[in-house]
DNA sequence: GCGACAG
DNA sequence: ATCTTGTCGC
């Protein structure tokens, strides 16, 4: 089977190779190490995020990956692909996978867990980034994503406390009532005016088990430390690139 | 037609 | 995502 995220395919095609991928993908735990292994230094953790050449045509994506074992980082790689289709909600990995595969494909490093900036489960066809990237590397997945795409929050999401979570549920535009993700509060302020992270399993992952993996990765910041060093990176060679064009 | 929409 | 400085508030 061919899960490849060609950006040639039709809307309907991409849509029924999402449900493939659904069917293929694992939201249970299929992994030989803990969140608490991520603690220790005993696993590595890969962030990926991506910065974007939007001044260019056609334009191009700026994919970095950022290896971590506990708080040090021991690889950082990337990649410069042409995008071909535009953003469109429910079909973001048509326009990111193929430039994501691209910068996982320059590792050295074999990291134990990918995160992903964007949804896994939280997704009409239960087939976000996280878990089409993750079933095609068959390597465990988790999705981060700073806003909900779909799915009904349990509870009221706002003013939560350091460390709380709020359940997701399928909802009624989605093919499932099951919990697909959590709402979790990262950081927080006295004030509670921060927004919640919306993480949702990729692949071989449950949606309990990748809040803690998550919040195994530490950081001082709203983001996972993997997935902020990956931001700021892409950011770092974004401007090489552009200065290096100009 | 209305509403809603990761990055 | 990206375009972009200062600024309101704890």
């Amino acid at each position: 089977m061919d899960f490849a995220p060609d950006p040639a395919l039709s809307r309907s095609e991409m849509e029924s190779l999402q449900r493939e991928i659904a069917a293929a993908a694992t939201f249970t735990d299929d992994i030989d190490f803990t969140p608490e292994d991520v603690r220790d230094g005993d696993a590595l953790v890969a962030g990926v995020d991506q910065a974007f050449l939007l001044d260019e045509d056609p334009e191009r994506a700026l994919s970095a990956v950022v290896v971590a074992r506990g708080g040090e980082v021991i690889e950082r790689t990337h990649a410069v692909t042409e995008l071909s289709i535009p953003y469109i909600p429910g079909l973001l990995a048509f326009r990111e996978g193929g430039p994501i595969l691209a910068a996982l494909d320059t590792l050295e490093s074999d990291p134990d867990l990918f995160l992903f900036d964007g949804s896994g489960r939280i997704h009409y066809r239960e087939a976000g980034l996280a878990t089409h990237v993750g079933v095609i590397t068959n390597t465990p997945s988790v999705g981060v994503a700073k806003s909900l795409l779909c799915g009904e929050p349990r509870a009221s999401v706002d003013g939560l406390a350091e460390g709380e979570r709020v359940a997701i549920d399928g909802d009624d535009q989605m093919p499932t009532d099951e919990v697909v993700g959590y709402a979790y509060q990262s950081r927080q302020f006295d004030s509670g005016r921060i927004n919640p992270l919306y993480i949702s399993p990729g692949h071989r992952v449950s949606a309990e088990t990748a809040v803690e993996f998550v919040a195994a990765c530490g950081g001082e910041y709203k983001l996972p430390e993997p997935t902020r060093q990956a931001d700021a990176y892409a950011d770092e060679k974004k401007q090489e690139y552009a200065d290096t064009n100009a």
